[in-house]
RNA sequence: GUCCCCAUCGUCUAGAGGCCUAGGACCUCGCCCUUUCAAGGCGGCAACACGGGUUCGAAUCCCGUUGGGGACGCCA
């Protein structure tokens, strides 16, 4: 069987964590059966869709790296096709138009709920005839579902799911205005397009009884279902906008990887023993329904950063350098290019985020004189330290400039003199970067080259402040 | 309110009746390494929601309770 799999978000804002999770299991999905995956916008909500919210989807997919087969389906333009199949169903006498006005509507609603009985449509226009509408309401169409038995899908996650028809009522298919509703677009471009498995969020699983009836109602052979459980925030309800950064986007801003958001998101709610760091070939090896848990699971920003952090690590030096430049606040010359290559090994060890690596790559980047900060002058200032840059300059400047001899050098110094080598090492931390962290103070030296760092252990004896 | 789903360390999870005195990872704590901070190494803390069954044996199967979540639109 060629499986064919679709995302069909519904382009009204920024693209969610959970449905890039979608997205993601689905692309996973078809890839591990070398199928097809397909990419629907289910626009047809005209109020609400929007082109940058189009755009939003297709840039976030294409950061994640999903790639989508074939032309992209915008489901609105399809819309002649999904009228006439609600046309047939009327013709068949499976579906009717309902002339109920809104208003009607609430009433029914509230007295189903002041009976204790769920909030439905009660049939009113089932079986009345359209020659009794009232004139000057336009009618939607609905579907006749079932009054009597159950509906029942085998889901590949949830199992085996009944809900009785009597749960179900006469869904619309074709709004007033004429226009297909969301649960007939579905079933027909689903059916349309060959999806043979919808993977989506279980959100979606009471949709699916009323979809298995239009499916019914059509005669048409419904796909395969797996409903996979919504992303939780850190409170256990729905990640939604409250939660804070809740798009993809943001954390592409945020500084984090694709490689490491895929990896995350593939973690929460699927499993394969141990396992961990799953890049993405093993990911389309390992992929499978069958392991997806059945419990919504929570999103922890602690675990992208760990995650992150690793790929930063693993993503070769000259890559890393071209993924920062976006994060940082110049563009970068010859000189400074090969010092951030220098300096990447042993900086992209102490940092989480692109942004943190950005921050920290600073001062590697910039020229003599620096710009102290207050904590900075402090120690600089302090007589005593300044005696001793005064007495290391001149080795410095007389020293081979590779880490080993700098190394020997200081060593020397600081043994000759009685000094802690640490309390060395950090005031030339401080007069080297203006910070209180940095990398090896040998690696610092060496990746500013010599001129650069006596110009700024100059700068440091007469410092401007900033 | 009605229906549906779920339930293992704080978090993500492994677990398909004996391999479980429940494993891994994140977080956290301690130690080692060490010129700072990381990284790395080693170790600690920490869970089968509860109650009944079934079984020689249950984290795993069944029932109930509790707790959580989701769905109930002319939105998708």
């Amino acid at each position: 069987m060629h499986v064919v799999t679709r995302f069909a978000p519904s382009p009204t804002g920024a693209l969610h964590l959970g449905s890039a999770r979608t997205a993601l299991f689905n692309w996973l999905f078809a890839r591990h059966h070398h199928g097809t995956f397909l990419l629907r916008i289910e626009d047809t909500d005209r109020e609400r869709s929007t082109e940058t919210s189009v755009q939003a989807v297709f840039d976030g997919l294409k950061w994640l790296n999903l790639t989508w087969d074939q032309e992209v389906v915008f489901q609105f333009s399809r819309a002649a096709m999904h009228v006439t199949a609600a046309h047939q169903l009327v013709e068949k006498g499976k579906a009717y138009y309902c002339y109920a006005t809104p208003e009607e509507l609430d009433q029914m609603r509230a007295e189903a709920k002041a009976k204790g009985l769920p909030p439905r449509y009660n049939g009113l226009w089932r079986n009345r005839s359209p020659n009794e509408a009232p004139s000057g309401v336009r009618p939607v169409v609905r579907l006749k579902m079932p009054q009597q038995g159950a509906t029942h899908v085998d889901d590949l996650v949830q199992g085996p799911v009944t809900v009785s028809n009597a749960q179900l009522d006469d869904m619309v298919l074709l709004r007033s205005d004429g226009t297909p509703t969301y649960m007939l677009s579905v079933v027909v471009d689903d059916h349309a397009m060959g999806i043979t498995h919808v993977i989506r969020g279980d959100d979606h699983l009471t949709n699916t009884f009323r979809q298995l009836q239009l499916y019914e109602a059509l005669g048409w052979t419904p796909p395969q279902f797996a409903h996979i459980p919504l992303i939780h925030g850190a409170d256990g309800a729905k990640l939604s906008k409250r939660h804070g950064a809740v798009s993809v986007d943001s954390y592409r801003t945020l500084g984090y990887l694709p490689e490491a958001m895929c990896n995350c998101l593939l973690r929460l709610g699927w499993g394969h023993g141990d396992d961990e760091i799953i890049a993405r070939e093993q990911a389309i090896a390992w992929f499978d329904i069958a392991h997806v848990g059945k419990a919504p699971a929570r999103f922890e920003l602690a675990r992208l950063d760990h995650l992150n952090a690793h790929y930063m690590r693993a993503i070769p030096d000259a890559e890393l350098a071209e993924r920062l430049k976006p994060f940082l606040a110049i563009s970068l010359n010859e000189k400074q290019h090969q010092r951030l290559l220098k300096s990447l090994p042993s900086l992209k060890q102490r940092t989480k985020t692109l942004i943190d690596l950005a921050k920290m790559a600073t001062p590697y980047l910039t020229e003599a004189p620096l710009c102290y900060t207050t904590e900075a002058l402090e120690v600089l200032y302090s007589p005593g330290n300044r005696a001793i840059i005064d007495g290391i300059f001149p080795l410095l400047a007389a020293s081979t400039w590779t880490a080993v001899a700098l190394e020997t050098t200081l060593r020397e110094f600081t043994e000759a003199k009685s000094i802690g080598f640490g309390k060395v090492a950090q005031l030339l931390r401080w007069a080297l970067t203006g910070c209180k962290v940095s990398p090896g103070i040998f690696e610092v030296l060496e990746a500013l080259g010599q001129s650069e760092s006596l110009a700024r252990l100059q700068s440091a004896c007469d410092p401007k402040g900033g």
